[in-house]
RNA sequence: GACCCUAUCGUCCAGUGGCCUAGGACACUCCCCUUUCACGGGAGUAACACGGGUUCGAAUCCCGUUAGGGUCGCCA
């Protein structure tokens, strides 16, 4: 444990959460936790041009539907903000007076530059091990700007001022900075500052290889959140993009990652991004929860979808014979729907194949009676009920079995049969076959 | 173009000089289980980029080539 420890995610609104920030936002946050520090967040909206409120929303909404948690930022103060930068101007005023009256920077129309010490600089990375930059050449490398003629700032010159301010301990972030560090170095020794510890993690590319855009699958953390995801699925995925706790065990509860997780064992290759992997880690989420914590995904999808259900806890039998089922909540409503409602659906397919067949009515209404003359409706009851009619007619249990369930739910796939109507009910699934028949004049 | 990072199955992750005729997972194919769809169980296809070294011995260390990615902004 060391309280010294402070990391931050530093993320400008860009509209967007992407996913290989989000793994960013996770490794620090990962960090923090794992030594007892403190996770930060700090919003770079120094470009004002591309600045809104729901740009911002969307990176918090998204950080917290991951859970990660942080202890200082916007909307929790902590003694070291404001957490935005378009509101520290007074800093960073200060900070700029100080370098100019170091020498350190000049004029250039309008624009002021950083006099770069043409030195060799380097980078003791934890991740990519110590590399040396020379940037005596000023030629590859032209002297960086820190303020805009308007008098706006450069990304460069405030991140490492907030860093500072900030007092943050290790910077984790994504590859692309790599090159970026020994300017940020440069800084940190003109204004007399110790610099941080830095990690750089690998990049996430398309499964192809290629760049991840914001059109790409799974590109944004949104898609997500709306696409039928658990949130811990999501974050165990990305936690295994670049980290493993070495053992091959691959679904892991957070809190053993949390304790496993270091910043030595990352690994230095690009990752390529499987969304089908994510979607099977999904399925097992979903199969291996409790019935609580899925109840809880559930009600909002089905409110949003509009499925009429009673109450939340006549939910729950429904839910339970459907939990291991599916592999996306977004499937839910479909699979819940015809338990709450009589004005459900009948898939023309599963009509043509199962319900359009010779007999098939005489079989529904043979099975009808045999239900409704059952005195206990449990399953060894309901499915004795139905192999008895089938051995009766002359046929194999699967031939009363696929009509039953069309009849009863509109859809030729859905939980085991017997649950099915055990949990709809004795008098409902009399009923709905019986209208079966008559529905489709069979 | 210059500089930097990286290089094991299609993909993710193991492997840090001998235990590797390279292991686990996703995806794919086949089989079993089965009232549907899934789950589960079993089997299979599939990789150390290439070339030089070092060493008794290399996926593991070194060099080069090639490939991929990144940075070189008055974007962040």
């Amino acid at each position: 444990m060391n309280p010294d420890v402070r990391v931050r995610f530093a993320p400008s609104p860009t509209g967007y959460l992407h996913v290989g920030g989000a793994r960013t936002a996770l490794f620090n946050w990962l960090y923090a936790r794992h030594c007892g520090g403190s996770f930060v967040l700090r919003i770079e909206d120094t470009d004002k041009a591309r600045n809104t409120q729901e740009a911002v929303q969307v990176i918090l909404d998204g950080l917290r539907w991951l859970g990660l948690d942080w202890d200082e930022g916007p909307e929790k103060d902590g003694g070291h903000g404001p957490y935005f930068q378009s509101q520290r101007e007074e800093i960073y005023e200060r900070y700029f007076q100080h370098l100019h009256a170091g020498g350190h920077l000049y004029q250039d129309n309008g624009a002021w530059r950083f006099r770069s010490p043409r030195e060799i600089v380097t980078v003791e990375d934890l991740i990519c091990g110590r590399i040396d930059f020379d940037l005596t050449n000023p030629g590859t490398h032209p002297d960086m700007t820190i303020r805009r003629p308007d008098g706006s700032w450069i990304f460069h010159f405030v991140n490492v001022v907030d860093d500072i301010e900030m007092k943050i301990s290790h910077v984790i972030r994504g590859e692309d900075h790599l090159s970026n560090t020994p300017k940020h170095l440069e800084l940190f020794k003109a204004l007399g500052k110790t610099p941080p510890r830095y990690a750089h993690i690998p990049l996430i590319l398309n499964k192809d290889g290629s760049k991840m855009s914001k059109r790409d699958a799974g590109a944004s953390i949104t898609s997500y959140i709306d696409g039928g995801y658990v949130p811990e699925a999501v974050r165990n995925y990305l936690c295994m993009l670049g980290w493993s706790p070495k053992d091959n065990r691959e679904k892991l509860e957070i809190s053993e990652t949390i304790s496993l997780f270091d910043l030595e064992k990352v690994n230095r290759r690009n990752a390529h991004f499987d969304l089908d992997k994510c979607f099977w880690l999904n399925g097992q989420y979903l199969a291996q929860m409790s019935l609580d914590r899925f109840r809880e995904l559930c009600v909002p999808v089905l409110n949003k979808a509009g499925v009429p259900f009673e109450s939340e806890a006549s939910l729950q039998p429904v839910l339970s014979i459907i939990k291991e089922k599916i592999k996306n909540l977004t499937e839910v409503p479909l699979w819940v729907a015809s338990f709450f409602t009589d004005h459900y659906e009948y898939d023309s397919e599963a009509v043509q194949k199962t319900l359009r067949q010779p007999k098939s009515g005489e079989r529904l209404l043979a099975l009808a009676s045999e239900f409704e003359s059952l005195h206990a409706w449990t399953l060894p009851e309901i499915e004795a009920a139905l192999k008895k009619t089938a051995s009766v007619l002359g046929f194999k249990t699967g031939d009363l079995v696929h009509p039953t369930r069309v009849a009863v739910s509109g859809r030729s796939v859905g939980p085991s049969l017997y649950h099915m109507l055990e949990v709809l009910g004795q008098k409902k699934t009399v009923t709905r076959m019986r209208r079966t028949t008559e529905l489709f004049s069979l």
